[in-house]
DNA sequence: TTCGTCGTGTGATGCGGGTCACGACGGACC
DNA sequence: GGTCCGTCGTGACCCGCATCACACGACGAA
């Protein structure tokens, strides 16, 4: 059936057939119940903003589907894209739990499917269930994670080659489609962006794809992208951890 | 009463008298029973290393006294100061949540007090009790954030005197004493160290502070700091969040 | 068609800061 | 005293990349 954006929408968390694999979501029966109580689910276009920088903390959402971008900025305009979120993340819980101005702003990429629930709901529905506040923890834990790890390519590694190697290799390895010539993988996003995602600017981007593909390191044509030597890139990257 | 290190020991957590302003240890009395059940106190020399970047997690530790430093290393041996931790802070409680190798290495840069909790004895006791989720929720959270306001810092400020400046501003608010000249702070660092912090190289530190003096923004005296111009410190970074 | 606009490719230029190299100072230890 | 070692200060060099500037193709609107 034909929705605003052409999805489905799950009104019903239980009948949610993704829900297994997520962490946050992935709740008992009763449980379940509650947050579809308390959950505002809506359909947001590509565009929206859902929360910015700066701005006290409403509640949070949960991304059933689609993706969102979490930027933040400098007062000179330049913007650093900290991460693409993924359906069945959570955003905006560490600034709802601890009260506290939003770090980062929030857009969707792609028309998303969005949970919301308000702050006092959200920190009830916390504190009544062990289950949701150890899943929130999980949670917590992998962007902590993640963050770290953003923290170590941006500060240890000295050319921005290696960075945006170690971003295509990211890709490939999140959702890259094997090929006999290499992994293929779709660019979604412009070179402006890329390069908001690992801090430089749009010509560096240009050029470095220019120098990975006159070493036939890979292969572009349009949005597609082969790594024909993942090995090369690996090594370039300095491998460990 | 003199100790191995000249620090007292605090054996029963509900006679710990800095309990109350630390966000993970300030449970009730019955938790705390609990807790102090499966904790294991010890004191730990400057320069213990509690867990390394890469192990598998056995548990948290939670730093009563004392400070530590997170770090990460590239594989040429080049070192990225992530985090000063202070009393009160859980450290590996990302890794131990999920079951995943640390992501940072943690060592004492004082002699410190820690309590080690084992994994399965953390997991029991988040699942058992809720409050102690929530508070580990909020650990979690600051944690995130301060990662966050890191990335922000590293990827959008063009110049490393801009990285600089902003990390002598938020030790200024942290722990400087305010004096008639302006504020003053005791470095607590070698250059190197604060190189590592912010993601440059020991020259770099020594020629940036000397610029900041000979452009009277600030004074330096062996490990004394004195930040004479905050104003112009404050402008150099841009201001805003 | 002819305009905009947006994403991409590339050249010229200049500066920040990484790297190497060496000297000075101060504390620890004998 | 002298010798080591860790930290700090500075100069010289040079490469990476930010910045500016412009050209080209694609696509949509008028």
């Amino acid at each position: 059936m034909p929705t605003p954006y052409n999805l489905d929408v799950h009104d019903d968390c239980s009948e949610c057939s993704v829900r297994h694999e997520r962490m946050f979501c992935n709740l008992d029966a009763e449980t379940l119940k509650v947050l579809d109580g308390i959950k505002f689910t809506g359909m947001y276009p590509k565009g929206s903003m859902l929360f910015v920088e700066g701005e006290n903390p409403r509640g949070v959402f949960i991304l059933c589907s689609g993706r969102a971008k979490l930027t933040t900025s400098s007062t000179e305009g330049k913007t650093l894209i900290v991460k693409i979120a993924d359906a069945g993340e959570v955003l905006g819980a560490s600034s709802t739990i601890l009260g506290r101005p939003h770090e980062v702003s929030a857009e969707t990429i792609e028309p998303s499917q969005l949970n919301f629930i308000k702050r006092e709901d959200f920190l009830k529905f916390l504190s009544m269930n062990v289950d949701v506040c150890i899943h929130t923890a999980q949670q917590l834990s992998e962007k902590y994670q993640a963050a770290q790890r953003d923290l170590r390519s941006l500060g240890l590694s000295q050319t921005t080659s290696v960075r945006l190697a170690r971003l295509l290799l990211e890709w490939a390895a999140s959702r890259g489609e094997e090929t006999p010539k290499g992994v293929r993988i779709s660019l979604l996003f412009t070179h402006e962006e890329v390069a908001q995602m690992i801090g430089t600017t749009r010509e560096t981007i240009t050029r470095i794809l220019s120098t990975f593909r006159k070493k036939g390191l890979i292969e572009m044509k349009g949005a597609t992208l082969v790594i024909l030597d993942k090995k090369a890139l690996e090594t370039l990257t300095g491998i460990c951890t």
